[in-house]
DNA sequence: GGCCCTCTTTAGGGCCTT
């Protein structure tokens, strides 16, 4: 079976402000370790212990490797006691069963049902996990471009808060020049594709999640860009954006943000501007995943601050599911024709 | 492609994402 290695960078970093009850339950992230198709390496700022809330810890040993997808030497983390690939397996199936079925009407409901109860109760908001996500991509068609990039980082923070990783888009790569991403660093074999990247974003996400608690995916220019393109990758592998997901757009809150500060129409909203408006200087390139996530993490910030809005304020206005930008999307083009 | 703004709404230009 093939073996593909792919780079995971972990960053620890500060608790979010906003979240009221971050870092209060995590679990392992078993899948990452899944010997049989991926070795996988971490890049970890703190201490080496990773494991399950509960007691449940496993001690991680340091090594060093060279990774094969950027060539950088990183310290890396490694099990000394492999978790068995039967939990695994069980795992993995699980993960797969649920998403790449059918939703049920009841599962969509929810959706719209646990954003209503929010509003009216604001102590459901506190179980929410807000990510912050990034994609870069060979274009901007989501038909017939693909994500080489993605990057994810709680805003809880604390241990394993940050995902990182190169995709495989199995055809050409003609933007580099907008991030640097060539053609050769992505298209080998050692770099996932979509198809096998789905499942482990899948329970990454599922780790940083509460229980019964919602996940809000926050990325700039999400309803145009992101979240469609997600979901077509979604798709296209067979695969369904989960239940338990919202997404937050920052561009309709920049521009509230700065109507807030009497800026309406004098400032541009793209990240890097809004970067320089709050004063974000951050080392890495502009346009790798990492970088604008770190930066869009410290916008956002300032943005719900300046704006004064708390966790059940940001999910009542400005939240919205997959589902229901495809629904829009159906009306629209059942209203053109 | 979708959203916002205006020299608008029976429209069009600019911005945002790679």
């Amino acid at each position: 079976m093939r073996n593909v290695t792919m780079c995971f960078t972990l960053l620890q970093l500060p608790r979010f402000r906003i979240h009221t009850s971050g870092n209060s339950w995590r679990e392992t992230f078993p899948i990452l370790n899944r010997r049989r198709r991926f070795t996988s390496s971490f890049r970890v700022l703190g201490s080496g212990n990773y494991g399950f809330e509960g007691g449940q810890y496993r001690r991680y040993s340091k090594q060093t490797i060279t990774t094969k997808t950027d060539g950088i030497e990183m310290e890396v983390l490694s099990s000394k006691t492999n978790i068995k690939d039967k939990i695994l397996d069980e795992t993995i199936s699980t993960n797969l069963n649920t998403y790449k079925s059918r939703l049920t009407e009841v599962e969509r409901t929810q959706v719209f049902d646990m954003r209503h109860k929010i509003s009216e109760n604001k102590e459901l908001a506190k179980p929410v996990t807000f990510i912050v996500f990034d994609i870069e991509t060979t274009g901007f068609s989501r038909r017939d471009d693909r994500i080489i990039e993605i990057a994810l980082q709680d805003l809880a923070g604390g241990k394993n808060s940050t995902f990182q990783t190169l995709v495989n888009p199995g055809c050409y790569v003609r933007n580099s020049h907008i991030h640097g991403i060539s053609n050769h660093m992505v298209n080998k074999p050692n770099v996932p594709r979509m198809q096998e990247l789905i499942p482990i974003l899948l329970e990454y996400i599922k780790s940083r999640q509460k229980p019964g608690g919602f996940a809000v995916l926050i990325a700039h220019n999400a309803r145009t860009f992101d979240v469609p393109f997600l979901t077509e990758e979604f798709s296209r592998c067979c695969y369904e954006i989960p239940p338990d997901w919202l997404f937050i757009d920052t561009l309709p809150l920049a521009r509230e943000a700065m109507k807030s500060k009497g800026l309406n129409g004098a400032l541009k909203l793209s990240l890097q501007a809004l970067g320089e408006a709050y004063k974000i200087r951050l080392p890495g390139s502009a346009h790798r995943a990492l970088t604008d996530v770190q930066k869009l993490s410290l916008i956002f910030r300032n943005i719900t601050y300046d704006l004064k809005l708390p966790c059940s304020g940001l999910i009542e206005k400005y939240s919205f599911s997959d589902l229901e930008l495809r629904n829009l999307k159906k009306k629209k083009s059942s209203g053109k024709t």
